[in-house]
RNA sequence: GAGCCCAUAGCUUAAUUGGAUAAAGCAAUUCCCUUCUAAGGAAUAGACUGUCGGUUCGAUUCCGACUGGGCUCACCA
């Protein structure tokens, strides 16, 4: 890599000096009239020696040589050392990003360089919302983002399918079956069973809150989920399947495949085993007929692990979930629990607990990647559903407004739409809440998943009218100012996707391909490329390529799939 | 009462984790189509980065105290 190469160099100069030659930055300026490269090592340095960081830069920059990959130095008050990179070196670049050779450095979490995303987590018998889109898109961005810096990826999933919910829903859904003809149920699209469930819930929900015998009657059917017992479990696994094979169009929909599926049901046995253990070994505690542990000592929240009737909680399931996660796949480096914020203090205590189980197995391994909560702007509800928001219902506006917008084909609005939705989710930190408009989202006028794709299929329309040859006798010196702005970024993208990875933050990526676009769409704008001399012809049209790449590739990363044609 | 997260242009967000003149899009005003997708591009205007202190060559970023919003703190998942 190059940016090896350069601070090799500048170590070497630094040395020369005789200055100390640890902790040399580089970094790529916010602003590119200030190099390629910028560190800001002499500064530090004079902060150090109480000397002129002017004059310290001044003297590194003098051991340098002006030679490739180097074009040349600027020092600039009070003491930052810039970098540019020679017209040929940038222009190798894009010869290797034409050819596909796009290599991204390394990064990993860890020596086993094996991590698991655990993200999605839906409940059976209930819908797939916005949340979980949101969701299920960091989860993918950040596996596809580790798998191109070098890493094994496992994509886990842990699915809730008991509790009171799915209780509330099983003592209605036999009548609301009979109301439609248990045979014309069977023959419904799976949306219709699902919204079946939905009805299912609102009615057994209502009548929990109503009804006290029928509320015991629940409680008894809750019993029986947990037990998994015969008088339940047809109508249990039954509609337990509808919503699985619901889920997997879902994620059918938005391109993700899970390499395993955790369910919430297989850990009772388990937890109860391991609470037994931690019990024994004075880990957990006996408090108010329940069995807790007891955070204060470790600034974490107590928490209930086996609640008085005997049943383990929430948290009590996650002790075997982690022992499964960290056994079925051989030795991890971390897992990432891709969950909101508002489940922070639940994974402080089971993390501080597993921790106290197992320090070898658990220290440093569990990780919770928070992100915020999806919006409708303007605080808009979908009519129909009350106050969940359906993820369908978000990507099928979307759908009609690209239809409506650009009169695509199903195919092509359908590949946007998703592309509008993840973009507009990914574009924005992570921690952050997002407040989704479907104009925004959709839009070619700024910053969206389909002006990105709109870019990458305008190159597609130059390069399908004439081939990319291979770039003999161009000379570097005649590229214009628009140009070398362009083959500039080009040339910054593996170091981004690293970056992306190493700080957990898809929008990195995001911003990175929206300034691609926005420097490539000038470039088009200003320049002939089909039109321009042999040579400049040949070069304009590697740019194209080059630039057509890095958009698939990246918006590959994120997860998003591009269109060749709109 | 305690803990965690958030606060940047009218709106929606960036800022390479302590760097340079805080960067974009939307909305507003104006300009560029006999053209490779104008489904685009350019220009102007818009911010003492919630408040008050501190740390230092340098703070949107770190520390402390506030203000406002969200979430969580014992048997839901």
């Amino acid at each position: 890599m190059i940016k090896d190469k350069i601070t090799q160099i500048l170590i070497e100069a630094v040395k020369k000096t005789g200055l100390p030659a640890d902790g040399i930055n580089l970094i790529h300026p916010t602003n590119s009239k200030f190099g390629d490269y910028t560190t800001t090592v002499a500064m530090q340095l004079g902060k150090k020696e109480k000397k002129d960081p002017f004059v310290i830069a001044e003297k590194i920059a003098q051991n340098i040589e002006i030679q490739d990959p180097i074009g040349s130095i600027k020092i600039i008050r009070p003491g930052f050392i810039n970098i540019f990179l020679s017209n040929s070196i940038l222009l190798e670049n894009i010869q290797e990003i034409t050819d596909g050779n796009i290599h991204f450095p390394e990064y990993y979490l860890g020596k086993n360089k094996k991590i698991m995303v655990e993200y999605s987590h839906p409940n059976t018998h209930k819908l797939f919302h916005i949340g979980h889109l949101r969701n299920i898109t960091t989860g993918e961005a950040i596996a596809k983002l580790f798998e191109a810096t070098g890493n094994k990826v496992i994509r886990s999933n842990y699915q809730g399918d008991v509790g009171l919910h799915i209780a509330k829903t099983l003592w209605a859904t036999p009548k609301l079956i009979e109301e439609v003809g248990e045979k014309n149920v069977e023959v419904l699209p799976i949306s219709e069973k699902i919204s079946l469930l939905g009805k299912a819930y609102v009615k057994g929900n209502k009548t929990y809150e109503e009804d006290e015998e029928i509320q015991k009657e629940i409680i008894d059917i809750n019993k029986q989920i947990y037990n998994q017992d015969e008088k339940i479990l047809s109508i249990y696994n039954k509609t337990r399947d509808w919503s699985l094979e619901y889920f997997n169009d879902k994620y059918d929909r938005v391109g993700t495949k899970f390499d395993k599926l955790y369910f919430e049901s297989e850990m009772t046995t388990q937890a109860l085993k391991i609470i037994d253990e931690l019990v024994e070994k004075k880990i957990l505690k006996k408090s108010r007929g329940a069995i807790v542990f007891k955070g204060d000592d470790y600034g974490v929240h107590t928490r209930v692990f086996l609640n008085q009737h005997g049943y383990p909680t929430y948290e009590g399931k996650e002790l075997p979930l982690a022992e499964k996660e960290t056994s079925d796949f051989g030795k991890l480096d971390k897992i990432i629990h891709v969950v909101t914020g508002e489940q922070t203090s639940f994974f402080q205590t089971t993390f501080k607990v597993e921790e106290l189980r197992d320090p070898v197995r658990y220290k440093g391994i569990q990780f919770h990647l928070i992100y915020g909560w999806v919006h409708l702007k303007g605080g808009k509800m979908s009519s129909r559903k009350g106050n969940i928001i359906e993820a369908d219902w978000l990507l099928d506006q979307s759908k009609n407004q690209i239809k409506k917008d650009y009169n695509s084909t199903d195919d092509v609005a359908e590949k946007l739409a998703v592309a509008a939705v993840k973009y507009s989710f990914l574009k924005n930190s992570l921690e952050k809440d997002v407040y989704f408009d479907v104009n925004d989202a959709t839009t070619l006028q700024g910053d969206s998943g389909p002006y990105l794709i709109y870019t990458y299929v305008r190159c597609n329309s130059v390069l399908k009218k004439d081939k990319v040859s291979v770039l003999t006798g161009f000379e570097p010196s005649k590229m214009n100012e628009l140009e070398l702005s362009l083959i500039r970024h080009l040339f910054k993208f593996p170091e981004i996707v690293t970056e992306g990875a190493s700080k957990l933050a898809p929008n990195y990526i995001c911003t990175y391909l929206y300034d691609l676009c926005q420097k490539f769409n000038l470039f088009y704008q200003k320049n002939p490329i089909l039109k321009a001399e042999k040579n400049m012809k040949d070069f304009r049209l590697s740019l194209t390529a080059a630039t057509a790449r890095v958009i698939k590739t990246g918006l590959d990363l994120l997860g998003i799939q591009v269109v060749e044609k709109m």
